[in-house]
DNA sequence: CCGTTGTGTAAGTCATTACTTACCGTAAAT
DNA sequence: ATTTACGGTAAGTAATGACTTACACAACGG
């Protein structure tokens, strides 16, 4: 839930591009794999490292499990970035008044 | 300078170490090695990946090489999780009204 | 000019991890 | 109750990548 687990689960090319399929809407496991070149199983484990940063959420549907969006992971992620962005900014600014 | 370059590097704990260190200010190779638990080179194979993603930049000053928080790869990244973010969110709500 | 300081790069090793096949559990269907 | 569809997990393998030591090159000082 942290923003390093995403950081290190959207590093992965594949996972991101599982991740990415997702971002048109919720679906299953298969219709995540299919068109995928990876085996639907590797698709299993890259999800449960997607849900595991707070990335995905799955729920039972029948026998199937719907994998969709989760915002928790993106937002520690971005939050993160926005924090480090300021205080780069401001020590930026801070060298460079005392480049002078 | 894409985003998943950033992404990649960025991954990496040690590599983030690095970052982190440049986020009070500039320093030098042997600044930014100093505490970290790799070798001196390890620091800058890192700061290669860094600088390739668009995260810092280099500045030669007499001997030595002054890194320095860059901005074009945290901005690339930044951008990308908006519009995911976004995006998301748009089909997050088309999805639940559709389940009326 | 020679030694020192600061850094980047090459080659090789070791650990991590992404992938496959095989298997097992669960839920609907005929 | 068997069969069929869907998905998670285990074990083993292959590939990726992070780290070390050794070497090479540039800048400054004596």
């Amino acid at each position: 839930m942290t923003y390093t687990t995403a950081l290190t689960a959207l590093a992965d090319p594949t996972r991101r591009a599982v991740f990415e399929k997702l971002r048109s809407g919720p679906a299953s496991v298969q219709q995540i794999a299919n068109g995928l070149p990876v085996s639907r199983p590797a698709v299993s484990q890259h999800l449960k490292a997607l849900r595991e940063a707070g990335l995905v959420r799955d729920e039972p549907r029948g026998a199937a499990r719907i994998y969709s969006i989760h915002t928790p992971g993106l937002r520690a992620l971005r939050d993160w970035i926005e924090g480090f962005w300021d205080e780069a900014l401001v020590n930026f600014k801070a060298h460079a008044e005392k480049q002078e």
